[in-house]
DNA sequence: AACGAGAGACAA
DNA sequence: TGTCTCTCGTTC
């Protein structure tokens, strides 16, 4: 019996079988392989070995060549990979396309050849190596399926345009006003080589004008030559040292975690315990939710082999580390989730660090929660699985025994609940407008977080109540005074304010509810003046470094300026509306809230500033709880709490969740569809009272689209993935987009 | 996702 | 009759 290759293309497919390549050895699992393709080629990952009847069912195609000596990703990395597209809910071509989005895009070189001494019509025969554009593909076709050629894949390496010596010194370049021409060449002759004329003649002290001459002679000439191997990031070498870690605090060689405390204390604390690994011969992959705290966990990390794997390598250097890692020693690779299936040949553990933190819920593609995918690639190696997490939230402990938890105190929040309820006080408080006073005479520094980018969340008529709104989706237009428009933040739209109210004709229209960071920024120019006001969103993003450096002013922005590095001055952080991130849609979103203002008495690494938080709330349990001094054991009750409402409506951890969300151009489309899941779902074993909806998404029309969706709610188990296994791309004119373990429950799937 | 086949819509 | 757009099915 033939054995076939499994081959999985980053595409909404699952695999597909070929013969292996006629020629050379069969690809190993983990290893990349060329394959026809409607017509043409393309790269895929070979995934397993099937043995197949010879001439039964489908007949099969030969894949044309492999790509890789060694396997492009580890056999185990391979089986987590498909473990995780079966807990996503996709086909394993998108897990793939999600978590390897280069190395199968390359340029290829295919060339074609007759087999030695076969007769092969329309071909010279025993010709050398044709390139296949020069044959049609059905000729192609054909001559694969009469075994009459062979095929070979390349790689196109990319090339850089050099400058080359051609010819030596002679007796062309004699005399005193050829000397820098004469210079040049003898230059360029020593070095072999130089990136560019302007490059040669800064090498050469001499001006560009003498190179140019000696390429218009013929002494020198462009060349496209491979390019070199991309150098790889590495982390600053001058780093300073953390902190030792308690030993109390190191994570168990085990299973485990470390909690609590400031986050290089937790660095501090994986340090020794990394160590102890490489010293064991074993790899170690440290996941980050986003390149700061990559950078962050790169500063702490600094005295180990480290390396660095994020979205900020580009393709080539991504390959170059795919290439090298299955042949260096022990090392750490340190990265956000495009380092999960990096080819560590003995892994000994996964670190997933903040590992409650939302940006590793993956919002494209597999929509993946990256801890999760973590713990799957850990059980498929045999790896250890270490998570650091300041407030280990349901998800966290329930991976975390007991006897696995390493605790440092937590750090003390000077907290300051500023009540909005008073008249007077929006949408900036008297005790935050003093306090910035404050800083401004003391020449500190101040970060004020608002809601939302923008001026306000919308403009209105004040005499009737008219809000402009999205003509795509169901949203208030929001409004950008600097410039004068009203744009919608989820589609892009953009117009200009009319000039009357087109409800009663009224001309009174103003800003209205919600000060985005526009608004803010503006009532902090008008009141402190001369003081900088910076602002830092995604519509602006000033230049932090003077106060990098320490020099006094203020940043406005959105929880991007949770992303900035330490500043040194700091000694205010306001939230302008706490209430905001109680309201999301999401029954983490308390969690959520107590962990990101932990987050905020962090931006400082030399000061503990005041953190104050305007809300309409003050007395909320997440404030009341870090309050207290120390907050160790009210957090402790907080979260004991939080983790009881979700036993009791069986919520994640306790019971898995999946948002399923049909989207049509036609309201009754979208709607027909999501009645035909909720059937299928239940078709498929969903009791009764496990499938929620079809109801309207919350925002009922995003982007031009309306949206519906249903939401299956099981008990903890395996059912999830067999209910949801193999559910169509589309439902009617419905495209069906599946959410396993969803973040935010109202959002619309893109 | 990307491609091609087939069905309708519309103009000449 | 041509051609443009949209939908639907297939990819070993």
């Amino acid at each position: 019996m033939p054995t076939a290759i499994e081959v999985l293309v980053p595409l909404p497919l699952e695999p597909l079988s070929y013969l292996p390549p006629s020629a050379g050895p069969t690809p190993a699992i983990g290893a990349r392989v060329a394959v026809p393709w409607q017509g043409g080629a393309r790269i895929g990952l070979v995934v397993g070995r099937r043995e197949v009847a010879a001439g039964r069912g489908i007949e099969l195609r030969e894949a044309i060549d492999g790509l890789d000596r060694a396997p492009f990703v580890t056999p185990e990395a391979v089986d987590a990979l498909l473990r995780i597209a079966r807990r996503a809910a996709v086909p394993a071509g998108v897990a793939l396309a999600t978590l390897l989005p280069w190395g199968f895009r390359d340029p290829l070189r295919h060339r074609v050849r007759p087999l030695a001494g076969a007769d092969v019509p329309g071909l010279e025969r025993d010709a050398d190596w044709l390139e296949a554009s020069t044959i049609s593909l059905e000729h192609l076709d054909w001559l694969r399926a009469q075994g009459l050629v062979e095929e070979q894949v390349v790689r196109v390496r990319p090339t850089v345009r050099v400058l080359a010596p051609v010819a030596q010194v002679d007796e062309g370049l004699i005399g005193a006003r050829r000397a820098n021409q004469r210079a040049a060449l003898e230059r360029l002759w020593q070095l072999e080589g130089a990136d560019s004329a302007a490059a040669l003649a800064r090498d050469a002290d001499v001006p560009e004008s003498a190179v140019r001459a000696l390429v218009a002679k013929g002494y020198v000439a462009y060349r496209e030559v491979e390019a070199p191997p991309p150098g790889l990031p590495r982390p600053s070498p001058d780093a300073p040292l953390p902190a030792p870690a308690p030993v109390d605090a190191v994570p168990p060689a085990g299973d485990g975690g470390i909690l609590g405390g400031l986050r290089r204390q937790r660095l501090a604390a994986l340090l020794p315990r990394l160590r102890n690994d490489l010293d064991d011969g074993r790899s170690v992959l440290v996941l980050a939710p986003e390149q700061a705290r990559l950078n962050e966990a790169a500063e702490a990390l600094a005295s180990l082999p480290l390396f660095l794997l994020s979205g900020e390598l580009d393709d080539e250097q991504r390959l170059r580390l795919f290439e090298e890692l299955p042949s260096s020693g022990p090392v750490v690779v340190l990265g956000t989730y495009l380092a999960l299936l990096a080819p560590l040949p003995r892994l000994g553990r996964v670190v997933v660090t903040e590992a409650a933190s939302g940006s590793y819920k993956l919002q494209a593609g597999a929509r993946l929660f990256v801890p999760d995918a973590a713990a799957l690639l850990a059980e498929a190696s045999g790896a250890a699985l270490t998570l650091s997490d300041v407030v280990a939230g349901p998800d966290t402990l329930v991976r975390l025994p007991e006897g696995a938890r390493r605790t440092l105190p937590l750090p003390r929040l000077r907290l300051h609940a500023a009540d909005m309820g008073g008249s007077g006080n929006w949408p900036l408080h008297p005790d935050l407008l003093r306090l910035l006073k404050q800083v401004r005479e003391r020449g500190r520094q101040a970060v004020l977080i608002a809601p939302r980018r923008g001026f306000s969340a919308a403009l209105g008529c004040e005499a009737c109540g008219w809000t402009a709104q999205c003509p795509n989706c169901d949203l208030s237009l929001r409004y950008h005074r600097q410039d004068g428009r009203l744009r919608c933040h989820q589609c892009g739209h953009e117009q200009a304010p009319p000039s009357a109210c087109p409800s009663c004709g009224g001309t009174a229209l103003a800003p209205l509810r919600g000060a985005g960071t526009q608004w803010v920024a503006e009532r902090l120019v008008g009141m402190l003046d001369g003081f900088p006001v910076l602002r830092f969103d995604r519509d602006r993003r000033d230049d932090p470094e003077p106060l990098l450096r320490g020099e006094p002013g203020v940043v406005v922005g959105t929880t991007a300026v949770l992303r900035l590095p330490p500043l040194p001055a700091l000694s205010l952080v306001a939230l302008t509306l706490f209430d905001t991130h109680l309201a999301l849609a999401d029954f983490r979103a308390e969690e959520e809230a107590l962990r990101m203002l932990l987050e905020l008495g962090e931006l400082s690494r030399q000061r503990r500033p005041l953190v104050l938080v305007q809300t309409y709330q003050p007395e909320h349990p997440v404030l009341t709880a870090l309050a207290a001094d120390p907050p160790d054991a009210a957090v402790e009750a907080l979260v004991g709490r939080l983790l009881e409402r979700r036993r009791r409506f069986a919520y994640p951890p306790f019971g898995a969740l999946a948002k399923l969300q049909l989207a049509a151009r036609d309201r009754s489309a979208a709607s027909e569809a999501a009645s035909a899941l909720a059937e299928e779902l239940r078709r498929r074993g969903a009791k009764e009272d496990e499938v929620l909806g079809p109801a309207p998404a919350p925002v009922a029309r995003l982007k031009g689209r309306y949206a519906y969706q249903v939401l299956l709610r099981l008990p903890a188990g395996d059912r999830m993935e067999q209910i949801l296994a193999g559910l169509p791309p589309r439902m009617g004119r419905a495209r069906l987009r599946v959410d396993v373990d969803p973040r935010d429950v109202g959002e619309l799937l893109e």
